[in-house]
DNA sequence: CCATCGTTTCGGCCACGGACGAAACGATCC
DNA sequence: GGATCGTTTCGTCCGTGGCCGAAACGATGG
């Protein structure tokens, strides 16, 4: 026996109304733009999804008034961003569930690329992400904790000398180096103040670069030969 | 620089028709219904989103087709019930992003019992779930690993004598003891064949009970002492 | 066999909302 | 100031889809 007479539940409805501004085709597209923690124009937004720009305007409001999205004008652009992780974390859950089950067609694994290399909202991701991840804490560099990664004492000195300084990201508000859990390796990754600075260094370094319009990572020559020697982090090149 | 014409992804359609699925209101409160993982005759699912059980139907084949939801016939009744785990992890996480960011109103927290007990699809959740696997992992029952948890030698002898057969459970086809995030806690609680079969000795064992037309849970009298003195687990009871 | 019950199929009504054209707005640049 | 560009607002069209009444279907039970 459920529920015999609960009324509708504010809480159902509220799932209803957040997942219907993702269950639209048009904003998917945009959101799924969004995922790797870029901001973009309503401009490139409408191109991204093959909509008019006062289509597109329409639906980033609605995005933006649900909570999904977070709006920052700059001069005559306006960058539209992923509000929070949460909102990324259940569009990448969403997309994780199958479209069809069983024995129907190939299961539709996502491409080489991405599974090698990504961002995820503004970290790595990916098996360059989890391979970080796992190497660090092999190297005690970090020690994995419940639900964060803490820095040991050892490890402090190789984010000074990666050019990451802890100091300041320990007073951002963000959480500073939570663990989020990979779509495709199914295990975790660096995420928080921390996951976002590495990510941010290995692109001004150069060890990484974007494949374009793509949230896919190429791991460069100089990414490869300092991740081998900083860490014995050997990373898998798709063809 | 967005990807400039790259042409509809099919990925993006996939995580657009997904949401859809869910992002209706009867929809919505029907999958709610079925996120602990029991299952529910289309009749009960119809009074449950209040509406007509033939509107209910439509519904129903709707998301049956597109993966969300597994069917079974009995008799004359058709049970239905959320297709996997994946599934009920997209709603979860989904019904964890703010519907309303910033000052706004109240952040709307959940109900005290549905943290402080629930299931989640087919395992225990909320202060519960977590406490339990913190419990089991202090006292070296189960190990944490990276994406799962793993049964010390010692522990076995536990599961043994909670009346859990570690034996019959490895055959099984689903994975044993994997770790899932609870969105409430925002800490790992243990799912998989493991948690399902831990979370039907507890009902068995009279030691939780549902409350009804909810997920939350109630533990009993005989639960608190039994968990307190088997783990020194104490569980906090809501007013 | 007939009655009943749970469920699905069919048909039709109606509204929500997504699409674009036209036009207004606001910032930038000359 | 005037031209241009990015963006939003307004108005309108139109298709998708949710809803229910009626009826068919299939299993159960007398």
């Amino acid at each position: 026996m459920i529920g015999t007479d609960t009324s509708p539940d504010t809480r159902d409805i509220a799932l209803a109304s957040a997942a219907s501004l993702i269950g639209d085709a048009s904003r998917a597209a945009m959101l799924s733009a969004l995922l790797d923690g870029r901001a973009l124009t309503a401009g490139e937004l409408a191109r991204v999804a093959w909509i008019a720009p006062q289509t597109a305007s329409g639906h980033l409001a609605r995005l933006v008034d649900g909570g999904l999205l977070a709006l920052e004008a700059r001069g005559r652009h306006r960058y539209y961003r992923i509000a929070n992780a949460d909102v990324a974390h259940a569009i990448e859950a969403l997309s994780a569930v199958t479209p069809r089950p069983g024995p129907r067609l190939t299961p539709n694994s996502p491409p080489a690329a991405i599974r090698a290399a990504r961002t995820c909202y503004d970290h790595l991701a990916g098996q360059l992400g989890v391979g970080l991840a796992d190497a660090l804490v092999g190297r005690q560099i970090l020690a994995r904790g419940d639900r964060e990664f803490v820095v040991t004492a050892a490890g402090a000195g190789w984010f000074a000398e990666l050019g990451v300084d802890l100091q300041v990201l320990r007073q951002s508000k963000r959480k500073f180096a939570t663990t989020c859990l990979d779509w495709t390796e199914r295990r975790h990754h660096i995420a928080g103040a921390l996951g976002a600075a590495v990510a941010a260094r290995f692109f001004e370094l150069g060890w990484v670069a974007r494949l374009e319009g793509s949230r896919a990572l190429r791991v460069t020559v100089a990414g490869r030969v300092e991740l081998d020697r900083e860490l014995r982090l050997s990373v898998h090149v798709p063809a």
